[in-house]
This record gives structure tokens, sequence and C-alpha cells, in this order.
DNA sequence: CGTAGTGTTGAATTGAATCAAGTGTCGTGG
DNA sequence: CCACGACACTTGATTCAATTCAACACTACG
């Protein structure tokens, strides 16, 4: 029930090594660069047809190309930018993962979202031209930085860039409306079930196994996106490994049985 | 903090009776036509500062109006459109409220949001091209309907309509996390507390009193919302009138302590 | 090797849900 | 106009899922 929209299961596992460098991204042939390598233009981007460009015709994606800013590789713990920082771009992931997450009044911190590659990251700043969350990387990581006053500019010569982007938009409003309800009435062990069907449906998106992976934040992280405490988060992980529907060994995940996961949500 | 960008009390307390809508508002001379009122254009319209038309100049709000149809007001109960019904439309709130819903897996019903006047329904099926909500009229209501290829093809012509949709998109998201993290961290009081003071400030933007109103909806609607039971929310609206922070007498609400309910957001 | 961060598990506590009984309100039709 | 029924709301008693508090184990890294 929780993602409609992102539930493409992609059969194709091509098993790429994350980080193979392909220095001289001309060829087609030879397969296509890793998506680490600041090298890659929208193109011949591995991620090309599940982030922005989609449904852009190839003259589109050059002009699109031009617009972007491949930035240097991150690390574990920094910061694409922090809130309350101007807003001046988008992001798309290339490679690796992020949350957001924002500090309350009491100084409580508190995930917003977590993104993974070929996913867009920024866009709540849009309206307000502020940064409302911090975004930080859970691993090495990379991103194609897209200045958002040149999209709205690009955006406005090409239809098919702006409609793609306000189903981006779109589609950031149904996944925040499915938290909604997964918050407002699904239970501990729904939520954690929930969370990794979506989490499994994004890594086959990327062509990575959707069963087995390895989960890049820390139990206190899903608590805070989830509505729940780190111990009941484990807990929860320590009955679901019980019951044998899934195999927990410390951050790495392998779901045994995703039918009878995805029957939890319907109890 | 839970509406950082929503906060916006506007000084101007028009101390009319709830809900009543100021018939013919202020300066404008003769006045303006009363939102029920289907003749209506958006030039002319007393909410086209807080709704599309904002940044718009006048031209370009001429152009905007040739395509929105003004429809037939809806009644209590009424639908505009309902889950998996095709997406075709976006639609402005002129009068009366409205609210957003699902029925889940096991046939309950969770609500996703409340609309006001001025304010924009239906993006989340842009994505999808289906409406993943039904969203029915609270009251006696009115609605713009904007054909959404015809505002695509438009904000193709008026870069200022792209913008302003980018940024109500964006401020949807926004809200959207607010109430991610009202779900995930308030208590019952502040989750109350905080959806009285959103409508409240809602309504100061419609030039209607931001301390004393009606709720349209039922405690199980607010429930819903809220990820509350009806009988949690009766109970803190009992105990916050105990605490004489607000004044309750069934749909009627006024607000005595402002501040003190603010407060409670920061416990 | 030690230390800090991360994760697990148990026991006690608690905020909200559930169950239950009753009151209040509104709209309809007699 | 009142009586009726349906729905909305309130309040109390009890239960329960998740939190809190606490102790300890694991891992990763300088």
């Amino acid at each position: 029930m929780s993602n409609q929209s992102m539930n493409g299961f992609i059969g194709i596992n091509s098993k790429q090594p994350a980080s193979v460098p392909l220095a001289g991204s001309g060829t087609q042939s030879a397969g296509r660069p890793c998506p680490q390598n600041p090298g890659v233009s929208c193109s011949n981007c591995r991620l090309s047809d599940l982030c922005l460009p989609i449904s852009l015709n190839k003259t589109e994606i050059v002009q699109l190309d031009e617009i972007i800013e491949r930035n240097r590789p991150l690390r574990k713990g920094e910061h694409i930018y922090r809130q309350r920082d101007e807003f001046r771009s988008v992001f798309a992931v290339r490679s690796g993962s992020f949350k957001s997450y924002l500090l309350g009044a009491d100084g409580q911190s508190r995930v917003t979202g977590f993104f993974m590659p070929g996913e867009i990251i920024g866009m709540d700043g849009i309206g307000s031209r502020i940064h409302g969350v911090s975004t930080m990387a859970l691993e090495h990581a990379s991103i194609c930085e897209i200045p958002f006053s040149q999209l709205e500019r690009l955006s406005h010569q090409l239809p098919n860039l702006q409609s793609r982007f306000f189903a981006i938009m779109s589609n950031e409003i149904v996944k925040d409306q499915q938290i909604h309800t997964l918050l407002s009435s699904y239970t501990a062990e729904q939520r954690l079930a929930s969370f990794l069907l979506s989490l499994s449906a994004r890594y086959a998106r990327c062509q990575l196994s959707p069963d087995r992976f390895i989960l890049h934040m820390t139990r206190s992280d899903i608590g805070e996106y989830l509505g729940l405490t780190l111990e009941t988060v484990s807990r929860v992980f320590s009955s679901l490994q019980k019951k044998e529907l899934l195999l927990v060994k410390n951050r790495e995940i392998e779901i045994k049985e995703m039918e009878k996961l995805k029957a939890i949500l319907c109890e």
C-alpha cells in the first residue's frame, strides 16, 4: 500500500561493481561510466532513466547537462546544505545515500527523508528560498548540483523538462502523504515493514538487489524517520528475524519472505 | 516549531464573526464580489493575493483567468474527485473548506489534508495522472477548476506562473514535512495545539478572525489527520478548555491564550 | 588495547487506544 | 412544532503498544 508509484521491480540486476571508472566516457558500447566519476554526463549516466532526464530527448538532455554542476564527492557525514542556508540549487543523487533532518525546539533531531541514487533533494527550499532541513551523506557519495534559477530558465524553454519537474515534485508530495498515513495509523512493525519495502523497491530501481542490502543509516535515524525510538526499531528487527521474514546482521538486511513482509501492511 | 513558513500572522484582525465571508471587503471602492459568486474572475477575486495569481501582473492574470473554469458550488459532502479518478485538473478553493482522505487496506479512512480558501487541491495527481485521494466539501463551498494541461501550457508562456506553481508545490512539500515531524514526535496535546494554530493562521490569511472560528470537520476527521482517536481529540479539547487556553462549544473554537498555546509546542 | 559510538535486550512506566455507556445536536417527517 | 433516529461528542475504566530507564554487548577505529 505504501508505494503505488515506486514499485517498478526491475528484473535485471546488472551486478556492476559500484566503482569501475571509465575515463574516456565516449563509447556507449563499452558500458556506461560509473556514476561516482565526475566526468559522467546525463546522456551516459546509468541513472538517466530514473532521474530528471526521463522523457527528455537527446538534445534536451544535452541542454540539461550544460547547467548541471558535478561536485566533488562527499564523505560520510558531510553536508550538502544546512537548515536555514539560502536555497540556490536542487541536487540529484549520483551515488551513495543521504538523510535530511532538522533540529526541533528541544534540540532533538528528526529525520524527514532518505535519498538514494536518481532521487532529487532540496525541493522544500523552492518556495521559501531557505532550506528547511539539513542534508548529510550517510556514506561516501556524489551528487549533481542543479542551480535552480537555471533549471527554471531551461524548463521555460523545454516543456518536457517543465512537465518532468512538475511530476517529480508531485511524486514527492505523494511520498510525503504516504508517510503521513503510515505515521498516523501503522504499528511499529508495519512502519518497519513499509520502510524496508520502500528501500527494497528503490534498490531495485538502481539495479541493486531488492532483497539483500545494507542500511546506511543508524537505528536511531530510522526511528526518527518512522516516529519510533531506536530501541523499538531494534526490537522489531529482532522480532521479524525470529519470525524468519528477515535476516538481520548489523546493518545488513536480507528479506527472506517478501510476500509475508508485504502482508504485514494489510493486517 | 511546526509551521515556520505558515505563521504569517497578519496583524489585521477584522473581528468578523467566525467564517462569515466579508461580503464587500475593504477599500476597493464598490467592494469585490463575493467569492461564492461564479461570476468572479481572478482579477477581482478577494483571494488573488493568496492563490495562484500571486506575483503575476494584470495581463498575466487575465490569461490565467481564461483557462479557469468556475464550477457550480458544492454542497457539504459532495466530492470534487475520488480516489483513483483520472487526474485532469487542480482546484483552487474559492470558499468553504475541504478534506482529502483515502481508504486504507482495512477500509478505514485516513485524512491527508484540509483545505481553505486560496489553497490548491489535487497536486498529488500530477505525476501519476491518478488521484490518490478523495476530496470532499466539509460545508457549502466553491472552487475554481484549473485544467492541468492548460496550466502547463500557460506556465510555459508565463515564466512567472511557472515559478509560482513550483513555489506552491514546494510549499505543499514543506507542509507535509511539518506534518511528518509533528506525527513522529509530538504528543496528542502538541498535535492539537499545532493544528489549531495552523487553522488560526490560515483563517487570518483569509481575513477571518484568527482566534474565533468554526471547525467544519468532525473530531474523527481531526483524529484521522493527526493520528489520534476521536476520543483523544475530544479529551484534549476538554483539557485545554479546563486550562483556559481555549473555549470549545461544539464546533466553535475560541483561542483565549494564543501565546500559551504556542508554548505547548516547545515543551 | 581502549574508547566512543552503535545496537540489543529486559523491566517498569505511561500516553493513548479501546471498550463502554451515556449525552447532545441536527435534520426529517409526521 | 415536536418526536424520532442518526450521528457526533463526552467521559470513565481498562488495556496495551511503545517509551523510558538501565545494563550490557558488539564493532570499528585511532
